[in-house]
RNA sequence: GGGCGAAUAGCUCAGUUGGUUAGAGCAUCCGGUUUACACCCGGGAGGUCGGGGGUUCGAGUCCCCCUUCGCCCACCA
């Protein structure tokens, strides 16, 4: 009754099965189960904005396999999918699609068109709500993509369970645990010094800096002392009208003489303290270093520690504010600043050092080097600092207690490999402040919070008008705080909102609470939160993995999960991160259509947790080979026999019908790769699962199957002990490999057995393999006695059909015993026409095997 | 500079708490049109386990030192 093709193939099973397991909702998630019933997994919301390569597919892939492996063991599993839309990515994307940039002072257009033909050099201004909603536009047409190549792929998520990071349940969910946090005072604001993108014109955090190399050049330059002119050296000559003060060493003999007494500036002729400080490196430079507000993070130490006056002179653009500032006095150095004012720092730069060459205060020429510098990660000139107002959350930057506790939750968590463990403790261990969480960006979610406008229209930042929970979410730009009309926007007396929105991890660290319904949902959030495993790459631990932490313990006190996967890169074939730029990036879409998802998936498995893996195509093959042999192994089992098959069928399933020791030898090591796959896929390892089920199977096909087809073809009882061990091997295995090949194995399945094989239960030895232990050694005795009389027929380059005339073994006495038990399967399977001789010999170490061909013709 | 990994066949990787002769796949070579499978099958060759010490009856495995590579963090005078 078995429906088995004529020639089955691969090509098609994504395109039929992806679309049957959406028709019958497969994967459907049934919230009627209990928590302890419920596997819930924290996926990661990929950035739509940005394109998916294969590193993508693998690590997706590592986190389908387990949760197909839970289904199958019985736990309804809670997968959802989220599409990361919120953020600068999308802002960048969208400015260069549409060839637009966002200019929040102009109007909104209610019915506007971008340009026809964009053109990224010269963006179109336009408002702020028109901007988000071409971001929203875009963004939904990037989320079609990405779902199209993951139901290929064959992810097994729940598609009903989707969201967006910009959506309004995410931007509740952000805005909520916000204004708990403020509530708690968790989140406060803080005018203070912070690094400054120049391009973006946006605040940002220390999780999102990246320290590069950066040409500059070492200026020795004169300050003019009482008497004498003392030296410093500095990369950033035009920060000198920001000097606040010299700072050396306490213990630095050379500048003992001058702490405490004042030099003045050159070119600006301002007043500046020598004072000493133990953060001075007396081998740097000169020892003697200027503290500018701001040039660099050591600069902002001196000044908090210090009490240095703040002598801004770099605006947000990026260049020299316009305005002299009042602690230039002198008529030349008023006049020089007003030459540097707009300038951009790097002209500015130029100019200053030919002033002090003119001035004589420079001595000897500039003296290149490479320095490090911090950039934002995603910005392209190194970044400054300015002081402005931000709101900062706590994560234990500023709090020893509270970073003992989020160590604490980290210990708390299974980590997979456990050594990424220590890049979280690491980073916690290094902060250097709290989260800055507000950017000066569009697209994001906005701060629920206004601020009061005085007489004079200034805010009130002391006292911020925050949203109640029930309005959420809010958009403060467009809507009026309660007690105010739009009306009052912007005038004395009336209220502003807050212009800026959260860091886009604000929000990432709360998918738990998004997808599990906190607040929203409390039914569904009862039964999934805390989650079971965060499965995520090791380059956002520090962002993503520690964000989610913070958020999970500040809220709930808990770990957001028991268990955290770290999944690698795929690196090219030299070991080199893919990135768009180097354009070494791998497509995944044309991989997947060369070899198909199954072959795919079968490459992706076989990297183990936390392994960067270079990409190989050949490897490929090897797994469209798998697949294949499902295919072709299958089919001969489960066709009938006019199409050469043992016609085997559903009805054999029975482990009473099998009695041939070697049978029962072949289902004996069955169990031990149930055991085996089963206990790694609980440590996560699905790696060793797919190599020991994967090793079965070939051994199977090759040995195993080669020694019992003609038994098989019998009608008598041996015939019937094959067939009904063929049809219970097929089941066990199919359903072994189902995680690994979801669409070859329900395919086979399917012509066979009802229902889907990602809801069948997940093999168990008691039930599925219930047939009477026997020596596995009965299998592998036979398939060496059999390998050797093929290794015989390919050293006399004979075709394996040829018949052996003459066999003689040798072995021990048990080891003959045991191949006693096969020796009719290993001779039919080696067309030994002879009657063989079996010589026992205790001192014997394995088999040796005499055999003979019969000459050919 | 701090931390974490890695180094085993030409390539990609396995090698459990130390235990005979170190494994697999790919590539390579030699054979085979075999009634499940040429998208195939069979067989062979290929390694002083990065280097040097040490512990041990015994070390790829444990300890110390060194070398090289990768990643994370720090490093703007």
């Amino acid at each position: 009754m078995n429906t088995v093709p004529e020639k089955p193939v691969l090509e098609g099973l994504e395109a039929t099965w992806s679309q049957v397991w959406q028709e019958q909702g497969t994967y459907a998630f049934d919230r009627t189960k209990t928590r302890d019933q419920i596997y819930s997994i924290d996926t990661p919301p990929p950035t739509v904005s940005g394109s998916l390569h294969v590193g993508h597919v693998f690590s997706y892939t590592h986190t389908d396999l387990v949760a197909r492996y839970q289904r199958m063991r019985g736990k309804e599993v809670f997968y959802p999918m989220g599409w990361d839309d919120n953020g600068l990515p999308t802002e960048r994307r969208v400015q260069n699609f549409f060839g637009v940039r966002c200019d929040p002072s102009l109007a909104y257009e209610s019915d506007y068109t971008p340009p026809t033909d964009p053109d990224p050099k010269r963006q179109v201004p336009v408002s702020r709500q028109n901007f988000i909603e071409l971001c929203n536009q875009l963004v939904l047409e990037d989320e079609k993509i990405f779902e199209k190549l993951w139901r290929t792929l064959g992810l097994s998520v729940d598609w009903a369970q989707t969201y967006t990071t910009i959506g309004d349940e995410s931007r509740s969910v952000s805005q909520r645990a916000f204004l708990r946090n403020v509530a708690r005072g968790e989140a406060y604001q803080q005018d203070a010094p912070t690094l400054w993108d120049v391009t973006y014109q946006t605040a940002v955090a220390q999780a999102e800096l990246e320290a590069r190399e950066y040409p500059g050049a070492y200026h020795r330059v004169a300050f003019h002392g009482a008497s004498d002119a003392v030296h410093i050296e500095t990369t950033r000559p035009e920060l000198i009208a920001a000097c606040a003060a010299l700072i050396a060493h306490p213990d630095d003999e050379r500048y003992q003489a001058l702490f405490g007494s004042t030099v003045r500036s050159p070119l600006f002729d301002v007043e500046i303290p020598v004072v000493a400080h133990p953060a001075a490196e007396m081998e740097k430079g000169s020892g003697l270093v200027m503290c500018c507000t701001f040039g660099d993070l050591t600069d902002v130490i001196w000044w908090r520690e210090l009490q240095l006056p703040n002598r801004t002179i770099i605006g947000r653009d990026g260049r020299i504010l316009p305005d002299v500032p009042e602690w230039i006095t002198s008529e030349a150095g008023r006049s020089t600043y007003a030459t540097l004012a707009g300038k951009t720092t790097f002209t500015a730069r130029e100019m200053i050092v030919a002033a002090l060459v003119e001035s004589g205060d420079l001595d000897g020429e500039p003296k290149p080097t490479q320095r490090m510098a911090n950039f934002y990660e995603r910005g392209d000139k190194p970044l400054e600092i300015v002081s402005t107002r931000q709101w900062y959350l706590t994560n234990g930057g500023r709090d020893i207690d509270l970073r003992q506790q989020l160590i604490g939750r980290g210990d708390e968590i299974n980590w997979v490999p456990g050594y990424m463990q220590s890049r979280l403790t690491n980073w916690i261990d290094g902060l250097n402040g709290d989260w800055l969480v507000s950017r000066q960006r569009f697209f994001g979610v906005a701060f629920p919070v206004w601020y009061r406008l005085d007489d004079a229209g200034e805010p009130d930042y002391d006292e911020p008008i925050l949203a109640s929970e029930d309005t959420l979410p809010v958009d403060p730009a467009a809507q009026p705080p309660p007690g105010f009309t739009e009306s009052q926007r912007g005038k004395p007396g009336g209220f502003m909102a807050d212009p800026d929105v959260l860091d886009t991890w604000a929000t990432s660290s709360l998918t738990p609470q998004i997808v599990c319904g906190w607040e929203r949902d409390p039914d569904l959030f009862e039964r999934t939160f805390p989650m079971d495993v965060r499965p995520q790459a090791h380059d956002i631990i520090r962002t993503w993995l520690f964000s989610t932490i913070v958020r999970s313990h500040l809220e709930h006190g808990v770990s957001p999960w028991s268990n955290a996967t770290i999944s690698g890169f795929v690196v090219d074939p030299d070991r080199k991160k893919m990135s768009k730029s180097k354009g070494n990036v791998v497509v995944p879409d044309e991989i997947l259509e060369k070899y198909g998802a199954d072959a795919v998936r079968w490459r992706a498995a076989g990297v183990r947790p936390g392994t960067d893996s270079p990409f190989d195509e050949t490897q490929m093959k090897v797994g469209r080979r798998l697949a294949m042999k499902v295919l072709n192994a299958s089919k001969f089992v489960l066709a009938d026999e006019e199409a050469y098959g043992l016609g085997a069928d559903a009805t054999m399933l029975d482990a009473a019908r099998v009695t041939e020791p070697l049978d029962l030898a072949m289902l004996t090591a069955l169990r031990g790769v149930v055991d085996e796959a089963t206990n790694s896929f609980e440590a996560f390892d699905y790696a060793t699962a797919l190599e020991v089920i994967e090793k079965f199977f070939w051994d199977f096909c090759d040995d195993y199957l080669e020694l019992v087809k003609e038994r098989a073809r019998r009608g008598d009882a041996g015939g019937d002990s094959a067939k009904a061990a063929f049809v219970l091997a097929l089941s066990v295995q199919l359903r072994l490999l189902a995680p690994f090949l979801p669409y070859v194995t329900e395919e086979v399945w399917s012509w066979w057995q009802e229902g889907s094989i990602h809801r069948a239960s997940w093999p168990d030895n008691t039930t599925d393999l219930a047939t009477p232990e026997q020596d596995p050694r009965t299998l592998s005795v036979a398939a060496t006695v059999l390998a050797d009389v093929r290794g015989v027929k390919s050293v006399a380059k004979v075709s394996q059909k040829t018949e052996i005339g003459s066999l003689n073994v040798t072995a021990t006495a048990v080891e003959l015993d045991l191949l006693q038990l096969a020796l009719d399967d290993v001779r039919a399977a080696g067309r030994v026409t002879a009657q063989p001789t079996l010589t026992v010999d205790e001192s014997a170490e394995g088999f040796t095997v005499d055999a003979v061909p019969v000459a050919a013709e």
